[in-house]
DNA sequence: CTGAAAGCGCTAACAC
DNA sequence: GTGTTAGCGCTTTCAG
């Protein structure tokens, strides 16, 4: 003849006690309210033995905060953003917040969609690697005072905090490395894309190769192409008249297309071709010859994104001492950029 | 001098019409209320004006529904996961129903506390790829009237819908190509696992091993291992004694560390080792030789998958005639599988 | 068509 | 320490 408790006002009843002062044992608001120890534990066993669990819609409507965090990727398949994901997602639980995350597939309606997804369900603040022309939105979100972290890229002309890799270093060090194992020849594969975390590693390139005074070779590709057109052009620029000696490819997904696209043409890493790739891939270990690749602190770049959100969303003050963080990356000098 | 309009109470009030009316008309109940097309009209045109969006959180805890399904992969960064929650979440949002997914890490614990986590959000139903000992959780959620599609793996002794690939099969015709190829030491690397998907894996493999009257050579991995101690065992099992001439690896990831481990011994495949790995990764085409393996109906999966759950959905009765469903996976022969 | 009203379960100000 | 109470924003029944 029990009766199923699910709310606080059963459990009050139940224990002839008020609803308020279930509430505040609930809420951690005990001691504060000065409750009794006893009663704070009877409480607590009773709650533990019937199995109530607090409505946390309820919670949130009522509080207009949710304890979620919502976090946007690229694409969720991509082991760098998969990653980033789960290193967040551990370090937000560790701190009593949840994760929601989704892929933005580079499209800024789609984003839209998703972030007022997340609007709806009262998601405290955000962690999100951004799509080109995505700048309103954000300003709305931090006109609402949802604290936003943007990561991998930012976005300029806005005032957000972001953590970022120093793609520009990266790939200069990279032509470098090139040039140093005696490749004049060097190609650079990149996306068709505005944001900065590309044109920063296009300008490293850019930069290295004007340095040394050589020849400049640039692809750009689509991100929304398939796969296989996109071999087919990386492969057509390889072949070209340019006569490449080696590429740099500035994500890790180019890469693997740009290795179907140098194995299809039969040439060989490194002797016809040297390849250095940004980002890193299992493949790229297990590959023969195994790739050069940069690699990036994934998990600092994951510590600095929640733990500013986290900062930002305890203080909630102003946010107009946005921090831009850049983290350094590291190069992997793996067979594929070894000419001799 | 606009003022804000942000709930239904507003909307009323603006445009002096009842609470009920513009509630009806949100929900599209205003034809069987039988309100006048131009009100309705007048209505939403306001609404898109103000950009009014129903508070969903007051909805849901009205309603009890929230139209999110939660879907919960053993790990997000698995490619097979990955197109898996990638297919179910495009076609659940063309229904109308927003998708959110977690790891589970294979951890019985943790999906608990996943499925309570989605529970008290209010999820409508659920797709899992269930890890061992998570019955009664399952079992709860359907006492509940939650709907439940498993996928992946089944679990024995509970009525649950579920999609699955007929692993035993696969398996074994892919001894009977490695026999055919003129291997005869055929061993074959897998989990520790009562999973069921697990188990058909296994049995394909000793059936097969039986059937021709061959040794049967087994190593079992611990899901949580780290990378790099699975690699070493993986590697003493394929230099032992048992002179092994080819193995199956019965995941991708399995195959992935096999793949390192025969690279440390130094072996060459297809000739020292014949090598078929069960599921697909990007890898096993780009790996020099290419990679033997089976190819899993992700699309079928995932749509029949969530075409189950969305039934269910619908219509709320018993469940009580669930399916089973078993999809079969092909062979993809590439060249680390001939001997020849 | 519309209005009133009863909640969904919880928080927290207020009074005692 | 505790009880009362006013909502958070929405749905939906019931009575016009």
């Amino acid at each position: 003849m029990k009766k199923k408790v699910s709310t606080i006002v059963d459990i009050a009843k139940q224990l002839n006690i008020s609803i308020t002062t279930v509430s505040f044992i609930l809420n951690g608001k005990a001691r504060e309210k000065r409750i009794s120890e006893e009663l704070i534990q009877k409480v607590l066993k009773f709650i533990d033995e019937v199995g109530y669990r607090p409505n946390v819609l309820a919670r949130s409507l009522r509080t207009g905060r949710s304890n979620i965090i919502g976090l946007l990727v690229e694409d969720i398949s991509n082991p760098f953003f998969a990653t980033v994901a789960r290193l967040i997602e551990d370090k937000a639980y560790a701190k009593g917040y949840k994760i929601i995350y989704s892929s933005t597939d580079n499209d800024a309606l789609k984003t839209r969609e998703l972030i007022s997804l997340y609007h709806d369900r009262q998601v405290d603040g955000y962690i999100i690697a951004p799509p080109a022309n995505i700048e309103d939105a954000i300003i709305d979100l931090k006109n609402e005072g949802k604290p936003v972290v943007l990561f991998d890229r930012t976005l300029e002309n806005i005032s957000v905090d972001s953590v970022s890799i120093d793609g520009e270093k990266s790939t200069y060090n990279s032509v470098v490395h090139l040039v140093k194992q005696g490749y004049k020849r060097i190609g650079f594969v990149t996306l068709d894309s505005q944001q900065s975390q590309m044109l920063n590693r296009l300008l490293g390139y850019q930069k290295a190769i004007s340095d040394f005074g050589y020849e400049s070779f640039i692809k750009s590709c689509q991100y929304h192409d398939t796969s296989g057109h996109c071999i087919n052009e990386i492969a057509a620029f390889c072949r070209n008249d340019s006569k490449l000696d080696a590429v740099i490819f500035s994500t890790n997904y180019l890469g693997i297309r740009g290795l179907k696209a140098i194995r299809s043409e039969g040439l060989s890493i490194p002797g016809d071709l040297g390849v250095i790739v940004f980002d890193q891939h299992d493949l790229f270990d297990l590959h023969t010859p195994s790739i050069t690749s940069v690699v990036q602190p994934i998990e600092d770049l994951a510590e600095q994104a929640i733990s500013i959100l986290l900062k930002r969303l305890d203080v909630k003050s102003v946010q107009d001492d946005c921090k831009a963080i850049v983290l350094p990356a590291t190069l992997n000098v793996r067979q594929s950029s070894k000419k001799n």
